[in-house]
DNA sequence: GTCCAGGTTTTTA
DNA sequence: TAAAAACATGGA
């Protein structure tokens, strides 16, 4: 269990390992949360805003005391990690070797319909860009925090747009399938609330249903905004790193927790790349 | 100017 | 049915 106490400078946190800020912000699984000169880093969550730093060995977080239990929740923080790479660990050696090239890594819970409208901008799109025009869809539609960070504006809000409204976005293409996921899940078409217990595959045909949203949306979604972890995306980067380091296996081998694989491998794969 | 980016839809053969 | 091409935008 993790425990926290008021401190001078915010919230320190107790018996957390496993976790590094780098590692969980910065392995593309969310595009809301920046470093900060001091190494600390902001972002928002369910229209809250944390700033969360390292000091030492230990971590501050600096948020309301009433929003504690959320960030913790929010940061899985009561999940057991190390037990959770040990066991992928010995499926495959290079999986042990991604794993412990990023081992601080979390799976963050994310909204939902948030995860899933970030990753429809995501298609055929680079990760700058995404996060601008993610900040953007923020800041144009969603509330206001203060003079610098907004809520992620929700499903109903954006339905009542247009494609002229989201011009300002400069999301391409993409405006059109934010239009048709927010309509659909503001109607009640697709909900929300039911797609958290369906069986993975129907989950995955209902996010399906909207315009824009294909198998790998569609995994992203489920596997960071409704924490499914036996979930395996494969983007452009994942069917490069299964090739070339593990021929003849498939995502679904690595089991119900295929979903923390995967981040270990597209992180690894990226900064392979560099 | 060309290519590419955490894909999906539409068109073509 | 499967393989190309198109889709907006902006940085390299």
């Amino acid at each position: 269990m993790v425990e926290y106490k008021e401190v001078n400078n915010g919230i320190e946190l107790h018996n957390v390992s496993d976790f590094d800020l780098k590692d969980t912000f910065e392995c593309g699984q969310c595009f809301r949360f920046d470093e900060q000169e001091d190494g600390s880093y902001i972002g928002v969550a369910s229209g809250k805003k944390l700033r969360i730093k390292k000091q030492g060995q230990k971590i501050i977080l600096d948020c309301v005391w009433e929003d504690v239990n959320f960030w913790l929740d929010f940061l899985d923080l009561e999940f057991d990690y190390q037990d959770a790479k040990e066991k992928l660990s010995k499926l495959h050696p290079n999986l042990e070797k991604a794993a412990k090239h990023a081992p601080g890594i979390r799976i963050l819970r994310q909204e939902p319909w948030e995860a899933l409208c970030s990753f429809i901008i995501s298609q055929n799109n680079n990760i700058p860009r995404i996060k601008g025009i993610v900040s953007r869809l923020c800041e144009y539609f969603g509330e206001k925090i203060d003079d610098r960070y907004y809520s992620f504006p929700d499903a109903k809000t954006i339905s009542r747009l247009s494609k002229e409204d989201l011009a300002p976005l400069r999301c391409g293409f993409r405006d059109k399938y934010i239009l048709d996921a927010a309509s659909k899940v503001a109607n009640d078409e697709i909900n929300m609330e039911t797609i958290k217990s369906l069986p993975i595959e129907q989950a995955r045909q209902e996010l399906m249903k909207i315009k824009g949203v294909g198998v790998k949306v569609a995994d992203c979604a489920l596997l960071y905004g409704f924490h499914r972890l036996e979930c395996f995306p494969m983007d452009v980067w994942m069917k490069k790193a299964m090739e070339e380091l593990f021929p003849g296996v498939v995502g679904e081998e690595f089991g119900e927790h295929a979903g923390i694989a995967q981040q270990y491998i597209y992180h690894y794969m990226r900064n392979l790349k560099k």
